[in-house]
DNA sequence: TAGGACGTTGGAGTGCACTCGAAGCAAGCG
DNA sequence: CGCTTGCTTCGAGTGCACTCCAACGTCCTA
């Protein structure tokens, strides 16, 4: 269902379909042509008849788009990022302070975790210690 | 906007306005009246002419719900925890093990968060060497 | 007693990130 | 040739968690 998971990049190949793909990435076809849409993908190939072919470097790109995914980064803003990848090296500062903005959220995000942990952990003790507490102090017994 | 700071509790007061609490919560009304009729209040008093008079217990234990919500635990989660607190005592033992299984998410979520960072912190570092590196290898140069 | 701020309700609307359906080509196989 | 499988597009639908609206009632202060 979710991706977590490696990509188990099979051979020396380069070209896989749409259902490669997502097998490969946990994604599934629609939400692939969704992501090519919206304009994060940079420019997939085609086959002669119009079919998709994606190659190793479109698998690394959804690989990194699936670690900013995790990251809770909207979708816009990956989309901003594709689309200073594909304005080339003159972006790389913009990109670095994305990146770093992310970075300032992530660590935010991860202590607002720790914290709420402690909160967790706490009543779980309570409640491991409890069962025959008759007027526990307010919040505790919640 | 998002909840995050401590509830200034002002005095001895004990009967809190819905934009009082809405004040001290950050959620706003509309949501605190959204989470009573979705069962995730445990019975607000009513002052004589029916308007919402929320107590210190019931700040209480929208402190509680802000830190079950910061785990990211679905609302559904929680009206299910609140169900069980109204249930009495005997409850115990589900609501510890609830309170197990969103500690099971929060840690799984939080090295997910920190297996991110560590991407997040390679492609900085990149950006902030990099400029004049001609051909990077794939992945790198996203 | 008048004005304005604040409260009530039910129900509809919003934004996000997918998720799916329908209709129609195209390739490969027995 | 017919069949299955997989691809295409567009556009509509889903689920979550709010968020807001309209119409109206109430409270407080000058």
């Amino acid at each position: 269902m979710t991706v977590t998971e490696s990509t188990p990049r099979p051979d020396g190949k380069d070209r896989y379909t749409i259902s490669e793909v997502a097998a490969f990435t946990g994604l599934t076809a629609h939400t692939l042509r969704w992501y090519e849409r919206i304009g994060l993908m940079p420019h997939v190939d085609r086959s002669h008849t119009g079919q998709r072919r994606f190659t190793n470097r479109d698998l690394d790109w959804l690989e990194l788009v699936g670690k900013l995914r995790l990251t809770g980064m909207p979708v816009a803003g990956m989309v901003r990022y594709a689309e200073l990848v594909r304005q080339g090296e003159h972006t790389f500062g913009e990109r670095q302070q994305l990146l770093q903005d992310t970075r300032r959220d992530v660590r935010a995000r991860i202590s607002e975790l720790q914290d709420a942990l402690s909160v967790l952990d706490y009543k779980i003790n309570y409640y491991a210690g409890a069962g025959a507490a008759p007027c526990a102090p307010e919040g505790a017994t919640s």
